[in-house]
DNA sequence: GCCGATTATGAACGACGTTCAAAATATATA
DNA sequence: TATATATTTTGAACGTCGTTCATAATCGGC
């Protein structure tokens, strides 16, 4: 009743992020079962709760995943063409993840964990590494000592960005309206205002 | 086996509406079950699909009330000290609403409809009425003609606005700062943007 | 008081997340 | 090599889920 070593314990882990991977791609989270996984696998859903405490843990686990692909597939993009440039750049390369992969993208967000589980810190850590390349493109828009102020605007954009593709993908407001359209908009008109007027709230 | 006229048709309708609001408003989507409506207003599951064609029905339908219930709140506001008060008022009112009822207002965007399914037509007149309540505090930054231009900046506002309430109500964002602050940044720059530079992309 | 139409029922189905004793294999010991 | 111990996989089990539907109970009209 058991082949012990088909696969180590890693080996199993990572076979079970893809296969997750794969459904999820295909059919969002609607699709992914912790049985689904097992049999995609190859083992029964028993192995998989050696390896996941939860169908949350690996859930969260995919999510770090994606976000690892967010920021792979971001931080290969030049920013050299000044904070207007680059951060377009940088929206365009977001909007493009959640026009490729829309599934996969919805999950980051649509996955709430209950009540008393809190998301590690692993996940945080993804998530400030692509605040980094939004502060990095903002850069010279900020004399130096203003960190503080540059973070929080990094979040406003990035906060901002993901909102327009979030209410976009769902179709709840683009009546013929394009995403790109949305965030050139955004973009070029926070810009102007903080060229014109620097931050004041303190971050 | 039978109560018949108990209650009327559009009676169970509500009343399973007003169970689902009570038992989404305190455990989120993960607690709103078919089962768990009909225990809570007397009956069984079959009599609730006699009202209800789906559970998705249901959810798109409290997602409706809950749309009515924004609505309703922001409705109230003044709205006459000028764009950037305006805009800052119905931006408290709605940050308001999602720390009031942060489980119903998650639904709006944690549940989507599987691959086939539409979002019913009522559902986005409803999100166009809160659009309008944005038209209408940016009003005076437009000249007559320019409705597309007002609509597509509403758009962007409007989705900005949700981003930032959405990342940070989850928390993936605020460490240690607070919505209202990065909404009053949003609102601020952008809106000093659009005094100095109108919008050139067509709507 | 009866009858056809209506309506609520609850059992049924397959699938779900999760647990766990038991079975099968690997590894250590002699 | 033979035996004992530790490890890993299993599959059945539990309760719950969405959904369906024949059946039973009730209603309105005669």
């Amino acid at each position: 009743m058991a082949r012990r070593k088909d696969h180590t314990r890693e080996e199993l882990h990572g076979m079970a992020l893809a296969a997750a991977w794969r459904i999820a791609e295909a059919e969002g989270l609607r699709g992914l079962t912790a049985r689904r996984v097992a049999r995609e696998i190859g083992y029964t859903v028993g192995t998989l709760y050696n390896v996941f405490t939860d169908l949350d843990d690996l859930v969260v686990q995919l999510i770090g995943r994606i976000f690892d692909a967010l920021y792979e597939e971001l931080k290969e993009l030049p920013l050299d063409g000044g904070p207007e440039a680059d951060l377009r750049s940088l929206a365009k390369g977001y909007i493009r993840f959640t026009g490729r992969q829309p599934k996969l993208w919805g999950l980051l967000f649509e996955h709430q964990l209950p009540e008393g589980k809190e998301p590690p810190e692993e996940n945080e850590a993804k998530i400030h590494l692509l605040l980094r390349l939004m502060e990095r493109a903002l850069g010279p828009l900020f004399s130096l000592g203003k960190e503080a102020e540059r973070l929080h605007v990094a979040r406003v954009l990035w906060a901002s960005l993901h909102g327009i593709c979030s209410l976009g993908s769902a179709g709840k407001l683009t009546a013929g309206e394009t995403i790109t359209t949305m965030v050139e908009t955004l973009v070029t008109h926070f810009l102007v205002g903080l060229r014109d007027e620097p931050v004041k709230q303190p971050a």
